[in-house]
DNA sequence: CGAAGTTTTGAGGACCTTCAAAAGTTGTGG
DNA sequence: CCACAACTTTTGAAGGTCCTCAAAACTTCG
């Protein structure tokens, strides 16, 4: 059930999500905790395919999901679109925003989202006042910076079923880590079209991709959900290696006592 | 401490080439300035094409290039590897193992390299007690997810010439931003092997984009040096727009005065 | 129940890879 | 300073992975 008290219908926007998830990673003191819910946040419900932020729009607002499904990418002049990153509810989608002041890529929802945001100002000051919170404000960008690594090997030396696998494997990882499922099934909120486009593939590769896994009895996919029904043979095709996306929290911070 | 010129050949190992570089991005109050130089750092002078860190090391120490060249990688499990980024004399190439424990990708030298490393815990130390330094290094962290998201769409969604004419453009730049070269001549100290691992391609057809671009006179190179000759036609090519390098450093900290 | 969107299939072709060898360059020791 | 070895670049040829285009089958949703 709601093992996470945040919701799409609670009436006042709160950060609830993203503390607890800070939470999960190292320790956070009350007084630290009660200073960041005490930020101002506004949310902006979406309809599903929704641009939220375009490229080169000015920034001044931090973002994080409450609900629903957003995908970060960028785009060639042919239309051609790279997606960069997903954003699963409990994500800051653009923390960056922070300190840059101009979007270098666009955010849009793949399913209803709900966004909550924050003014960037305010979460400065805030990183100013409380080097716990700076930290955890680096260590999520350095977790960012982690995947993007992983993206980019991704699909810079990876085969096309590679490809498609890992970026199973990676959504099956995440869900469970916010709750969802057990690490083998997921809600799959995503057409063909976005997995191709966050792979560097075609659509039509990506299902002759899909189909190959599910002829080797890898995965299973009824409707939006998808079963990974071969962890090890998936994990194994796509060299999945969870390390990359630091569940473990960061270093923690040397005490002088 | 006083104003050195950052050299290889200075006796005492300095961070003054990475106190430079923030400079330029942000101003820095002198005491913070004074607390960063203070730090004891170690010099280590690595030959050529040298393993310096190995996917899967433990780290405790951030690293910083003096001079040289160094490149992070990954690599399959086929031998295949993937170069994520390529760092210049003054850029801290290392400084997510302050709060990750595990390097989860690998670095090496392309030339004679002269690196300096710092206690992870003493840069934690530091950023915890003056938040201008917190910043800098958020936002170190930021522009380098920015690069990778940038090499993400490079090597995804654009085509075998158009990822090589990308390179060059961006080690164009930022050699340039270091001093070396007007933007158009740079010292190009990788083979083409090197090119193939950083653009997800084959050495081959590295060598055959690379005579496109002679051809079309977008390049021309005399040993180890690259001249960009149309430097308009090569952008055009490479779809090249140098604002994820972000050159003009952060918004500001709110002041309340 | 029809319209729009999504997945699947087929066929042909482009881009890039692999393998192999020749040509050119760099570095080293005698 | 030359000779030779090791490395790097270049060329050629054959082949595979993945793409594009197009249409059919299926699903979702108003």
């Amino acid at each position: 059930m709601a093992d996470r008290p945040m919701s799409a219908f609670s009436d006042e926007p709160t950060l609830d999500g993203y503390i607890a998830k800070l939470e999960k990673r190292s320790e956070i003191s009350p007084e630290t905790k009660v200073a960041f819910c005490s930020l101002r946040a506004q949310r902006i419900e979406l309809a599903s395919h929704q641009d939220f932020i375009r490229e080169g729009d000015a920034v001044d607002r931090c973002s994080f999901v409450e609900e629903g499904l957003v995908s970060r990418y960028k785009t060639m002049r042919d239309g051609g679109r790279q997606i960069l990153s997903f954003h699963l509810p409990g994500d800051m989608i653009d923390l960056h925003a922070s300190l840059l002041l101009v979007a270098d890529h666009g955010v849009r929802t793949h399913v209803p989202t709900s966004i909550l945001t924050v003014a960037a100002s305010d979460i400065l000051a805030l990183a100013a006042d409380y080097p716990e919170l700076a930290r955890a404000f680096w260590f999520d960008t350095l977790v960012d910076a982690a995947i993007f690594r992983e993206w980019t090997l991704n699909v810079g030396r990876r085969s096309a079923r590679q490809r498609v696998a890992h970026l199973l494997m990676e959504l099956a990882h995440r869900y469970n880590q916010i709750g969802e499922g057990d690490g083998r099934r997921f809600p799959l909120q995503l057409i063909q079209a976005d997995i191709a486009d966050a792979t560097g593939l075609s659509a039509v590769h990506v299902n002759r991709s899909l189909q190959y896994m599910r002829g080797e009895r890898l995965i299973r996919t009824q409707g939006r959900m998808v079963e990974i029904e071969d962890r090890e043979g998936l994990a194994r095709l796509a060299e999945f290696d969870d390390r990359y996306l630091h569940p473990e929290g960061p270093r923690q911070h040397p005490r002088i006592d």
